[in-house]
DNA sequence: TACTTTACTGACAACGATGTAAGTATAGCT
DNA sequence: AGCTATACTTACATCGTTGTCAGTAAAGTA
């Protein structure tokens, strides 16, 4: 049995090491709060100490901007395969919106983006806002005419998909509703603005 | 003519200290962001120092609650005086959808109420969403059946008003969309609900 | 094995936010 | 006028976060 050259690792690759602070981060984000994302908590359940994630990423700030990029960049490419599947297979709107809203709802995304507007560093969305901006148009190309443009479809479906994020459970708690209530009236929208 | 008894009026009545206080904070938290809300920062915006907010609030999170309650108090009873006047008269609902938008978005509960959510104290939301509860259960009382029940049309026009508060600007723009498209097409969805 | 590179740590400094305590001064009241 | 209550301030103490720096040790390489 030949053991593993890695075993009582203690020293991992930059790549690894960043890719497990990240995680960390967007796991603190999401269970705790954004004034839970500091260096000395992120670093503690890594095991690692402070100053390792400023030998990492340098500043605390580019620790946010390390993990922002990381979540848009799985957002955007998520929802944009799963645009495009359901396009070319000429599905119904459905898989599309729960996809929208899970894209939001797990893993946080929601969260961080209202952290980014809140923070007021609103220019860290740019790169969501752009790849929305160019998938839409590249579905607008071929579009059939029927009902409202995909433009439309877009800011009603990310908007509802965002709030659903946020406040979603709570609201739908308060009003008596089941969990995914908004989804299914996100679909029913959906479907009504092309039949109509 | 006589001089009006407060003229180099340096000590305010508690509850005019209190108000220039919770202005200060909440054009803080909406101009600049939640992490500009400090005692120190609220202070110097109505020339005071931050041991004076202590003196009012007992402490930070003291402040927070009160700028919670009355930002809560506002919102709540601007929506419902509006709804039940809109109903009364009998008049489209395209006013309520306005009203609606405008609380969250003016004034920044959106904002707040992300900060919250994001903050972890959840249960500040109760206020607000026990209203606005108690409102919908008013309102469906006499509800004529038309189309969904007033739970779900809450939901959805609550869920865009606050997606378009704290999202509506750059994403409309990302799209190509006038920044009030989002309520149009809120104002479209109710309509063709009631008419469903 | 010796050498180089660098992931990682501990100690310390700097700064900002919250909070305390003691004192000052302004308003209302008698 | 003097008296009392309290809005308000200055100074200080504390704590958490970010950041620097010198040193340690683990990996790859000769």
């Amino acid at each position: 049995m030949s053991v593993t050259p890695i075993r009582t690792r203690k020293r991992l690759s930059p790549e690894e090491s960043r890719d497990a602070a990240l995680e960390a981060a967007r796991a603190l984000l999401v269970e705790v709060g954004p004034q839970a994302v500091t260096l000395k908590a992120v670093a503690a359940r890594i095991g690692r100490t402070h100053a390792n994630l400023l030998h990492h990423f340098g500043s605390a700030a580019g620790l946010q901007q390390a993990l922002i990029e990381r979540m848009a960049n799985f957002i955007v490419t998520t929802i944009r395969e799963t645009v495009l599947r359901a396009r070319s297979a000429d599905e119904q709107p459905g898989e599309v919106v729960d996809l929208v809203f899970e894209a939001f709802d797990a893993g946080g995304a929601g969260a961080l983006a209202s952290w980014m507007m809140l923070s007021g560093n609103e220019d860290a969305l740019d790169p969501i806002l752009g790849a929305i901006h160019d998938l839409v148009e590249e579905l607008a190309e071929g579009e059939v005419k029927r009902g409202h443009p995909i433009q439309d479809e877009t800011l009603q479906l990310v908007l509802m998909a965002l709030g659903d994020a946020l406040f979603g459970a709570p609201l739908a708690r308060a009003l008596g509703l089941p969990r995914d209530r908004a989804r299914e009236l996100a679909r029913e929208t959906l479907r009504a603005g092309r039949e109509g």
